[in-house]
RNA sequence: GCGCCGGUGCCCGAGCGGACUAAGGGAGUGGCCUGCAAAGCCAUGAUUCACGGGUUCAAAUCCCGUCCGGCGCUCCA
């Protein structure tokens, strides 16, 4: 049974969907207000991983994943670059979907956007408000009454006595408010800020209010599963939770972070100057590898990206293309079922926290297996192995194929004609006119590995 | 300041009281295979898990303290 560590219950619990061989997810997505950066892909890949296991496990998953596109940030930058805010946000989502379809992220089923909801946002602070749970600051907006909330606090186990301590040790606290934990539902608009209307005037939304609006329409008002990167559960999710609760609806019965990502020992913000943007790394790098090295990593564990690590992942992942090559090659048993023990050891990694770590430690193993029994001759054992490493691939989102080049129908064929004329050589036991062509070929940046079933070669 | 989470071989990184004789990957070294390579296979690598105490029959795993790093404390994936 999958099982995996709750944030609000602070431990693991096992996974029992709401409606049976369904699960709903709920993903906080990006504010679109600047490009992309390594961070965003790790916290995506994390929820991509998750929801491609619990398919793989047979469950029929609704995923949503949202797209903030009106808020301070995106306000602040439009006024610097001269768009308006929907020209702004729109030109940020396109560069977050482009660079997410790059990484191999699969898309959402829907993607709301905050400004498609505010009819529902003002609903819901209208029904907050009857409730008690709001009150209106004059000039600057509708806020929430945390008092209302005594569970406050419980998705990084703190009180709300505690929070109130540690308020503006950060970041100061607006005096105007009854509480220091309350927080804006509806913000009054400010001279020259995009605007909606709303029985308290006109303004805009607050942030928190957004997730819980699109959550529950898209999903109903009790779901499986919310995520999102470590650094939102406060205040961001304990807001969402207050919200919620505050008018009766269950909402997230489960509650998933995934930890940060670091650059140089640090988290990676425009703010710390260590801002990678996900476009330039993955011009830089082979996507699969950074996959590949965000999943040896487990996902509540803070990960350090470096080139030594990106490297040594790079070279893990042309381990496994070369077992997928030299399996081609042999043209092993495509039909063959998957070695049952693997998968089940797979399986028993994966629903423990979602254990990619030791489930891609399954997959390592079985290309050992697997290039032994090619070895030792015994194409049936192989073929298994190879079924299994496929299949546990494809559940983690891998790709084992080469890498798509375009264009290059010609080139190819004239590589073919020297890998023949070099075959011809060997066969002549011409050994200095074969090592010619194979430097040469080299020079173009192309390898070759001969095997029992003729000469591969690949461009690096 | 308060709270939470970490510190594991050359590097990345699992494990979180007993089959740990510490997974897996990368790099290195030796061997096999190969015309030579490449790919692959085998072997090799921490008497030890930041440091100091403690609990236990048993600790990388639990407790206390110290040092170092990260995250959160209404901008954040």
């Amino acid at each position: 049974m999958v099982s995996f560590f709750d944030t609000r219950r602070r431990e693991i619990v096992a996974f029992e969907p709401l409606v049976e061989g369904r699960v709903s997810m709920y993903v906080c997505g990006p504010t679109v207000y600047d490009h992309p950066h390594v961070g965003h892909a790790r916290t995506a890949l994390t929820f991509d991983m998750i929801r491609r296991y619990l398919q793989w496990r047979g469950y029929q998953v609704t995923f949503v994943s949202n797209i903030t596109d009106i808020d301070d940030k995106i306000i602040h930058r439009a006024s610097q670059t001269g768009e308006t805010e929907p020209e702004l946000a729109a030109r940020y989502e396109r560069a977050y979907t482009e660079q997410m379809d790059r990484f191999g992220i699969a898309r959402p089923d829907h993607r709301p956007h905050a400004t498609e909801y505010v009819e529902e946002m003002v609903e819901f602070i209208g029904d907050l408000a009857d409730r008690g749970a709001a009150y209106v600051i004059e000039n600057k907006g509708v806020y929430f009454s945390v008092d209302a909330h005594a569970r406050y606090g419980d998705l990084i186990g703190r009180t709300p006595e505690e929070l109130r301590e540690g308020a503006g040790a950060r970041i100061e606290v607006d005096e105007d408010k009854a509480d220091p934990l309350d927080f804006a539902l509806w913000k009054a608009a400010k001279p020259g800020e995009p605007v909606w209307d709303s029985p308290w005037g006109p303004g805009r939304p607050g942030w928190h209010i957004e997730c819980v609006a699109m959550a529950t329409d898209l999903l109903g008002e009790a779901f499986d599963i919310h995520g999102g990167g470590d650094d939102l559960a406060f205040p961001h999710h304990q807001n969402e939770v207050a919200e919620a609760e505050g008018a009766e609806l269950e909402f997230a019965r489960h509650w998933i972070h995934g930890a940060m990502l670091n650059v140089n020992g640090e988290k990676m913000a425009k703010s710390q100057g260590n801002f990678t943007t996900l476009s330039d790394l993955l011009d830089a790098c082979d996507p699969q590898a950074l996959r590949l090295l965000m999943l040896q990593t487990h996902y509540r564990t803070v990960m350090e990206l470096s080139d030594d690590a990106l490297a040594g992942a790079a070279g893990a992942m042309e381990r496994l293309r070369a077992w997928h090559r030299r399996a081609t090659a042999a043209g092993l048993d495509r039909s063959a079922a998957p070695d049952p023990d693997a998968m089940a050891r797979f399986a028993a990694a994966m629903d423990d926290d979602f254990g990619t770590p030791a489930g891609l430690a399954v997959v390592f193993d079985l290309v050992r297996e697997a290039n032994a029994a090619l070895d030792a001759g015994e194409p049936g054992r192989a073929a298994a192995a190879h079924a299994a490493v496929c299949d546990l691939a494809a559940a983690l989102g891998l790709m084992l194929g080469e890498p798509a080049r375009e264009g290059d129908r010609e080139l190819a064929a004239a590589i073919n004609k020297l890998v023949a004329e070099r075959d011809e050589a060997r066969k002549a036991k011409d050994f200095a006119a074969a090592d010619r062509i194979r430097d040469q070929l080299a020079d173009r940046g192309v390898a070759l590995e001969d095997t029992p079933n003729g000469t591969i070669w690949r461009t690096i």
